[in-house]
DNA sequence: CATACTGTATATACTTGACATATACAGTAA
DNA sequence: TTACTGTATATGTCAAGTATATACAGTATG
C-alpha cells in the first residue's frame, strides 16, 4: 500500500491518509469492492496507532468511499457517485453558510457571492 | 451605551460587542465622527477587562467601521459603505475557498455549489 | 475450541488555539 | 501634574483536536 506520511507538514495523520485513499479511489487503483489493508496493518506499516487509522477509514466511510464490516475488513465502496456528491455538497454547504453570514451583515450581494465563487472555482490551485 | 453581555451564551464576549456596535453604526444610532465609551469606560461598565474591549475594537477598526486614535479614543468611521463591503466580501472569500475545494475534489459542480448559495442567502434564518 | 485475523470502545496524554485577564507602558490634553 | 485616552507584555484557563495504549468483540478456519 503505497500511502506517505509526513509529520512535518500540519495536516494531521488521519487527513493524510483519508485524502491518499480518497485518491487511490477516485483514480480506480483502488477497485470497487477490493478490500483496504486492514486497519492494524496499516498502523503497523506507517509506524502509527490503529486508533489513527480507524479515524481515518471512518471519515472515508462517512464519505461513502468504503463500506466496514467489523471482524471482516473495509472494502471500497460500490462506485455511487451520486452519494458522494451529496455528501460533499453537505460539507461544503456549511462553508457557504457561513459566507453567506458575514455577506449578509455587510451588505455584500448574492451576485458578488456568485462571481467571487466562480472565480476561485475557476482557479487552478489546489493547495 | 446600551450593550448587553450574556455569560451564559457561549458567543465570546468580544463577538457580543462587536455585534451590537456594527448594529449601532449601521442603525445610525451612533453617528459618523461620533465618540465610542472609551475602553475602559465600556470595560467597567460592562465588569470586564479592558483587553477584551480592545479586541472587540480591534476587529470593528479592521472591518472598518471605526478608527482609533491612541489617547483620544475611538470614533465612528465615515460611512464608507463600499470598503466595509468590500473587506465583508474578503471575509466571506475565505470561506467560499474552502467550499470550493471541498467541492472540486467530490465532483460537485460549480452550479450545484451557486443553486445551494442561492438557496442559503434567500433564508430569513440568522443564527 | 483455539488461533489469528478483522474492527470497536474506553480512558488517557499532549498540544494548540481561543478567550479573558492584570499590570505596566505610552500618547493627549486640561 | 492629573486624569483621561489607547497599547503591549506576559499569564492563566479552558475546550477542541490529535494521537495513543489497552482491552474488548466479531469472523473465520484448522
Amino acid at each position: 500500500m503505497d500511502i506517505l506520511i509526513s509529520n512535518s507538514g500540519g495536516t494531521p495523520i488521519y487527513d493524510q491518509i483519508t485524502r491518499q485513499m480518497k485518491g487511490l479511489i477516485l483514480r480506480g487503483e483502488l477497485a470497487e469492492g477490493e478490500a483496504l489493508p486492514s486497519m492494524r496493518l496499516l498502523a503497523k506499516e506507517l509506524r502509527i496507532s490503529v486508533i489513527t487509522t480507524k479515524r481515518a477509514y471512518e471519515e472515508l466511510e462517512r464519505e461513502g468511499f468504503i463500506t466496514t464490516v467489523p471482524g471482516k475488513g473495509c472494502f471500497v465502496a460500490p462506485r455511487n457517485l451520486e452519494l458522494v456528491r451529496e455528501e460533499t455538497l453537505r460539507r461544503a454547504e456549511e462553508h457557504l453558510s457561513q459566507a453567506v453570514e458575514i455577506a449578509r451583515t455587510g451588505g455584500v450581494t448574492l451576485s458578488e457571492l456568485i462571481e467571487t465563487l466562480q472565480l476561485l472555482y475557476g482557479e487552478d490551485e489546489h493547495e
